[in-house]
RNA sequence: UCCCCAGUAGCUCAGUUGGCAGAGCAGAUGGCUGUUAACCAUCGGGUCCGCGGUUCGAGUCCGUGCUGGGGAGCCA
C-alpha cells in the first residue's frame, strides 16, 4: 500500500469545496487510474467524483511535515496516520503473519497459552493481580490478603509467559509455540521495555540446547528475509528517514552464520579487552548491557548466541551441565538491541528439578502439574522466548519500543 | 528505582551579564499550479510546565513538584 495522488480537474461540480480540503479531511474518490505525467510516481488517479466526507477542522494535530517521536506518541490515536507509523503497524501485521506461516511449514503446533495464571511461574518479575476483590475493603486474615472470597479462590495474575505451559503442550503434540500478549509490572523506564508486550515461545521436544540455537537463528534468518523480500517499500521508507543503514544491518542478521560462544569464552574476551566498563566483567556475574553491546556491536559485528551461563543467576528450570555449575541457557544478541532472545534447555531430570527447586527455596506443591511433566514420559526439550516488539525495533530500525506498538503501557502511563 | 539532560506560539527550536517575547514550519486570506515532509505575499497567534523564593525587575538565578528524553538496573 502507497500514498496516491488524486487528480482533481476544475471541471468537477464540487471543485470549489475541493479546494478547500484540508490536511486530515475525508474523501471518496472514484476515477481512473493512469500513467502519471509527474515524476517520483508511476500512478495516478484522474478522479471522476470525489465525494467529501468530513473536513477536519485547522486543530488537527498532524501537519504535512516531520513530527517528533515523543509528540506523536501524546496522539498514539491519530499517528497510525502518518506515513512512518503506518508503514510500522502494516510491518508489525507483516511479521505477525510471517511467524505463523515460519512454525506451520516446520510443522509447530499453536498454543493459546491463558493470560490469568494461578501463581508466578518462573518467580521471575512482578506481576499484575487479578482480582475482584473490593480494593477499598480487602478482606484479611492472619495479617495478609485472604483469596479464598476472591473470583479464582486464590491468587492470581496475568502471565509473565506462556513457557511453563507450552512445555505441557511441547510434551503432547511434539513441536509447539505460542504468541500472545505478556505482562510484567516491572518499574522499568527504559526505549526497550513495555509492560505489555508480546512474546512468541517455540518449545521443542526431544530438542537440546544445540537444536534450540539453530531454531532461533533460523527464525530471526527467515523473519528477516521475509520483511526484506515482502516489504520492501515499507522497508525503504525506514531506511530513509529512520536509519540510514538499515537494508545493510538487515542484509547482514539474514546472511551472516551467528556467532556462539561460551557464557564462559564470552568473559575471557571482556576481560582481554582493553575497553574500560563500567561493570567489572567477573565469572558468576551477569553480563551488563554494555558487555553484550561491545561483543555484539564491536567485537563480532554480527548478532551473537550466548550460552552456558552460570546457574547461579539463572532461573530454576534450565538444565544443569554436567560441569555442575553452569545450565544450558542461551541469549541471541543482536546489534543496538540487545537481547532479542532468552531461552534454554529445560531440565528433565526430576530429581535434579527439584533439588534446583529446593536450592531456591521454591515452594514445589505449587507446580505439582509442572513436576509431573517429569514424572511421567520426561523427555530432552527447549525452547525460548522472542520479544516481539524488539524484532520489530531490530527490522524497522525504530528505536524506541513504545513506537513499534499500537498504544504502549509503560508506568504511568495508560492513555488510549 | 538511580544518574544526566530538557520543558518558550499548533509543531520544531533560538532567546546575550537578569532589562519591551523571536524564527522556520503549520494555520487563515489572496496569488500561483505537476505536486509528493511544493512556491510567493499578507495576517493572526504566548499561563515562557506548575508552585514558592531572591531581586527595583525573572523566560533567564535558587528551591520544589510534574512531564518528556538519554543512560543504568530488571528483562523480552
Amino acid at each position: 500500500m502507497k500514498n496516491i495522488q488524486i487528480i482533481a480537474n476544475n471541471t468537477l461540480k464540487n471543485y470549489n469545496n475541493i479546494t478547500n480540503l484540508s490536511t486530515g479531511s475525508a474523501v471518496s474518490v472514484s476515477g481512473k487510474l493512469a500513467e502519471s505525467k509527474g515524476s517520483g510516481q508511476k500512478w495516478e488517479v484522474i478522479a471522476k467524483t470525489v465525494e467529501i466526507l468530513s473536513v477536519a477542522p485547522e486543530t488537527y494535530p498532524l501537519q504535512k511535515k516531520r513530527h517528533t517521536d515523543e509528540f506523536l506518541r501524546t496522539i498514539a490515536h491519530l499517528r497510525p496516520r502518518t506515513n512512518k507509523y503506518g508503514a510500522t503497524f502494516r510491518i508489525r501485521s507483516e511479521l505477525s503473519y510471517a511467524i505463523h506461516n515460519f512454525f506451520r511449514q516446520k510443522g509447530f503446533k499453536y498454543i493459546h497459552s491463558p493470560v490469568i495464571t494461578g501463581s508466578d511461574c518462573e518467580g521471575a518479575g512482578e506481576l499484575f493481580r487479578v482480582t475482584t476483590l473490593a480494593l477499598d475493603n480487602l478482606p484479611f486474615k492472619d495479617g495478609k490478603t485472604d483469596y479464598t472470597n476472591d473470583f479464582f479462590g486464590k491468587e492470581a495474575n496475568l502471565t509473565v509467559s506462556g513457557q511453563l505451559s507450552a512445555e505441557m503442550f511441547a510434551l503432547a503434540l511434539g513441536d509447539v509455540y505460542t504468541f500472545g500478549p505478556t505482562f510484567r509490572a516491572e518499574n522499568s523506564n527504559t526505549s526497550r521495555h513495555v509492560a505489555e508486550f508480546w512474546m512468541v515461545e517455540p518449545e521443542m521436544a526431544f530438542c537440546d540446547l544445540e537444536g534450540n540455537m539453530d531454531l532461533a537463528e533460523e527464525m530471526i534468518k527467515f523473519l528477516t528475509r521475509f520483511v526484506l523480500e515482502e516489504c520492501s517499500d515499507d522497508i525503504e521508507l525506514f531506511a530513509k528517514y529512520v536509519d540510514k543503514s538499515l537494508i545493510k544491518t538487515l542484509e547482514n542478521v539474514a546472511s551472516s552464520d551467528f556467532k556462539r560462544l561460551s557464557y564462559t569464552s564470552a568473559v575471557d574476551i571482556l576481560k582481554r579487552s582493553e575497553k574500560k566498563f563500567e561493570y567489572d566483567i567477573d565469572w558468576g556475574r551477569d553480563l551488563q548491557t554494555e558487555h553484550e553491546r561491545y561483543l555484539t556491536e564491536q567485537y563480532f559485528k554480527k548478532p551473537l548466541i550466548v550460552f552456558d551461563y552460570p546457574k547461579t543467576i539463572k532461573p530454576f528450570y534450565m538444565r544443569l551441565n554436567n560441569d555442575h555449575q553452569t545450565v544450558a541457557a542461551m541469549d541471541v544478541l543482536v546489534p543496538r538491541i540487545g537481547e532479542i532472545i532468552g531461552g534454554s534447555q529445560r531440565e528433565e531430570r526430576l530429581e535434579v528439578l527439584e533439588r534446583r527447586m529446593d536450592e531456591m527455596d521454591m515452594p514445589k506443591e505449587n507446580y505439582w502439574w509442572y513436576l509431573d511433566s517429569r514424572r511421567f514420559g520426561s523427555v530432552e526439550h527447549s525452547g525460548f522466548g522472542l520479544g516481539f516488539e524488539r524484532l520489530l525495533m531490530l527490522i524497522t530500525g525504530i528505536g524506541n519500543i513504545r513506537d513499534v506498538i499500537p498504544f504502549p503501557r509503560t508506568p504511568n502511563n495508560i492513555e488510549f
